[in-house]
DNA sequence: GTCAAAACCAAATCCATGTTAATACCGATT
DNA sequence: AATCGGTATTAACATGGATTTGGTTTTGAC
């Protein structure tokens, strides 16, 4: 702690150093961020929609969703975050939060003041582009999601939604790819999948009745033959843009 | 013609000059990127999911979609490109693509070397920066969409979608917001909206027999009262971060 | 440890949208 | 003007998922 205090900020080098090679002055730049720690409780809201913001958000531990408020005054979550995301790059460029992001679980977040990033951005191009790519990698999981929504039945949709859990979080380090903790109630999952809480709990029986998943606790999900899971909803990781290392140990 | 040939990459420039102020070597430098214009024949594909991308491309006239088939064969699309649209920065830089690019009408392209662009952001920062905004957006587009489909009933998404394509046309210079010639048929409506093509025919009849829209012809949009369409939508065109300038003619 | 609130589970009923299939239209040829 | 293929339209019927209700279990605040 003393000698080396490990900066929140380093899984997200770690993460974006995926698209460019950094050499240390961007490594140095991008830890010297300013950047205030934060800890946020249970169902507060990182930004609502509507609302200017000025910072940007670096999730160091905890669960967050994204979320749009439709007319009829029903939810739909359109991403999911966790450890190492960085939240609204999205919201704060843009200057105006098209949507809300709140936080599931109490979380630390590292806030970063928008203008610095921008200025990095600038500043050093090989951080810019590195930003530019993850954006592009949050665009492709978007994408997904609408085929999702839009075009698999309930239970196609439920696999593919732990599938796709069931990857990052293996990840991000906090599960292992048939044995996690899912971070969410079932009225989020409906939420996530433009269902009905009750019907999720209708598909999750049905998964459980076809082996696919068992669970201990109603929140802890096992898989039982991955690759059926997979066959089941659909699955296909290229979405995600995994790097090889990260797919090798899924 | 002789003397001030108009590069085609113009309205590319335009577009990303409005989230930077580039200096002249900037836009000199993206007016030099390197380019092949070519046309491309109704209903052919740009790029094919899973194939591997060289090039990104810039529509120049007529109209793309980019879709996704789940396994039971339906298609979802994801979006819905125009003049002036830069159609896959998205694919082109994440290697495989995860969804494919199709024409709906002869289309006029410029295809761009994807390592030119990728070289342009990394020695000019401000192109490199715009470009990152520029897909903030398209993001934002998606996340409106998911709630569209996920959380809106059949008739509000399609009002949605025709006040997003009101204002985009009218943007391109493509149309009036009130009265456009829609680029597709209603069974590529329903694939955007994640209905069934006689579903959106029965919708249409819905929003006509309201008086919220009539068609002379059955690609012809008339919007009788914009609001009361934007209402029945749900529609708020924050998601989709158009400047002053273009909101205000809307 | 207690208690209220939240989450989960189950069953019955309903309805928005899907499915299928037949007909009508329209624009592009020849 | 006859033909043809792709759209659009319409109707009858089927169904997946929503809704509603009520009960049970779990959680978390104190």
């Amino acid at each position: 702690m003393l000698d080396q205090p490990k900066s929140p900020l380093l899984s997200m080098v770690r993460k974006l150093t995926y698209w460019v090679d950094f050499d240390a002055a961007d490594e140095e730049a991008l830890l010297a961020l300013p950047h205030r720690i934060a800890t946020i409780g249970r169902n507060r809201y990182i930004v609502r929609e509507r609302e200017k913001t000025t910072h940007s958000c670096l999730l160091v531990s905890g669960f967050a969703i994204r979320h749009k408020i439709v007319v009829s005054g029903s939810r739909q979550i359109v991403a999911v975050h966790m450890k190492g995301d960085m939240v609204d790059l999205q919201n704060s460029f843009l200057d105006v939060a098209d949507h809300s992001v709140q936080v599931l679980t109490d979380c630390e977040v590292a806030l970063i003041p928008r203008d610095a990033i921008k200025r990095l951005a600038f500043e050093r191009p090989n951080v810019g582009v590195a930003m530019w790519f993850d954006t592009l990698v949050d665009a492709s999981v978007f994408r997904e999601w609408i085929a999702n929504v839009g075009r698999r039945d309930a239970q196609t949709r439920l696999a593919h939604l732990l599938c796709e859990f069931s990857l990052r979080l293996k990840v991000a380090g906090l599960g292992e790819t048939t044995d996690y903790e899912l971070p969410m109630t079932q009225e989020h999952i409906a939420d996530c999948l433009g269902l009905t809480a009750v019907h999720v709990n209708r598909m999750l029986k049905v998964l459980e009745a076809e082996k696919l998943i068992s669970r201990s606790t109603s929140r802890a999900v096992t898989i039982g033959d991955w690759n059926k899971l997979a066959d089941a909803g659909d699955f296909d990781s290229t979405y995600l843009h995994l790097r090889e290392d990260e797919l090798a140990l899924a």
